[in-house]
DNA sequence: GTCATTTCTTGTCTTATGACAAGATTTTTT
DNA sequence: AAAAAATCTTGTCATAAGACAAGAAATGAC
């Protein structure tokens, strides 16, 4: 079972047994992705999310303009998914790309139903990561407003600190809402200090 | 049932029968606010929503450096919550307050379990309202980013007019992330096109 | 109806960020 | 290894929005 730690992670809660566990994870299939890859595409309906176990990945919608805007990074423990899509079966806005190659436990959206439900335990955990992932979706506009772009750099830079080795300046820039001239000269600044 | 229309609009899912419905609606209660009223403060944990049937309600945190920050505006048949505080049991950072006199529908937390467990397609249409909101308040964040302070206020100006004449300019100013001189200003360019 | 408070507008000046462009550096491709 | 492409930095100038302050207008309290 070893090789489940990081699902295992991801799930932990209260109410799951072991057996619970076993069925969870056993649910679930390894997916190796190369640098570049996509496992969503604009246009797409999500069929499945993914427990990210080892790398990075990015997603980004087009803006209006034709620009591409990151709205969220990955890095191991997260679950890449895309909400709207999986469960309102629409077609995603959104791409979500590697940074690195990464190694995921993938779940399909039927099997996600069919865990949710039987396992009692799992729906209670279904509610609460929607609500950790709704607050911090909120905490993210409020930052835009209350905080400066100089804060919510060195904000990410606490969170997701491995994302800035290995993202190009303008992801970072655009997850920031700014361009990356602006990130390159609030590097320089913060760096002189 | 007549009474329960505003209820019914909110719940509407294909799977919910008739007798769905009644036994929903009648875990609501009935609740009249005045205009000011609190339906929600700071530190507390939330034991209940509310179906907004008539008025206007606004939610705000307090920032950092301890100025309102309006986080959502709610109007007829929008329902009022804090995901956070109810579902994960913690103390809450904002405030619901009402901008007009209201009346509400309130569902107490225990009732909805009751029903979120007992009705597979409340169930259901619990996880698809609760996609939406998510992808609303993706949105918001997006629109931080890739929109201009005058595109937002546009928007709103689109999707709840209703607000701009009730609710104090700076109101709407820290909901659109700018501060009410500056919406000012916006409101004065628009008007003279 | 008068006074006090809150809300809204406007002026001036400052600041953060954007737009555009050029050059330097790094990475990728062949 | 050389060429091409992508990335990052820096310069100059433009612009949106903020800070602060004063006055006008509207609202609420007595």
């Amino acid at each position: 079972m070893s090789e489940f730690t990081a699902i295992r992670k991801i799930y932990n809660y209260p109410g799951l047994k072991t057996s619970d566990y076993e069925r969870i994870c056993s649910s679930h299939e390894k997916v190796i992705i190369s640098k570049g890859d996509f496992l969503l595409r604009e246009g797409q309906i999500a069929n499945e999310y993914f427990c990210l176990e080892e790398g990075l990945m990015r997603a980004y919608a087009n803006s209006y303009e034709g620009n591409e805007v990151t709205t969220a990074f990955f890095s191991p423990g997260d679950i890449i998914i895309e909400v709207a899509s999986l469960f309102l079966r629409i077609p995603t806005k959104e791409n979500i790309q590697a940074l690195t190659d990464c190694n995921c436990w993938k779940l399909s959206f039927s099997d996600f139903q069919e865990l949710f439900q039987n396992i009692n335990a799992f729906t209670e955990w279904g509610r609460t990561w929607m609500a950790r992932v709704l607050f911090s979706t909120k905490q993210r506009s409020l930052s835009m407003i209350t905080d400066s772009a100089t804060d919510r750099y060195l904000a990410l830079l606490r969170e997701k600190p491995e994302i800035l080795h290995y993202a190009p300046l303008k992801h970072v820039a655009s997850y920031l809402g700014i361009t990356d001239t602006s990130l390159s000269r609030i590097r320089k600044y913060i760096s002189s200090k």
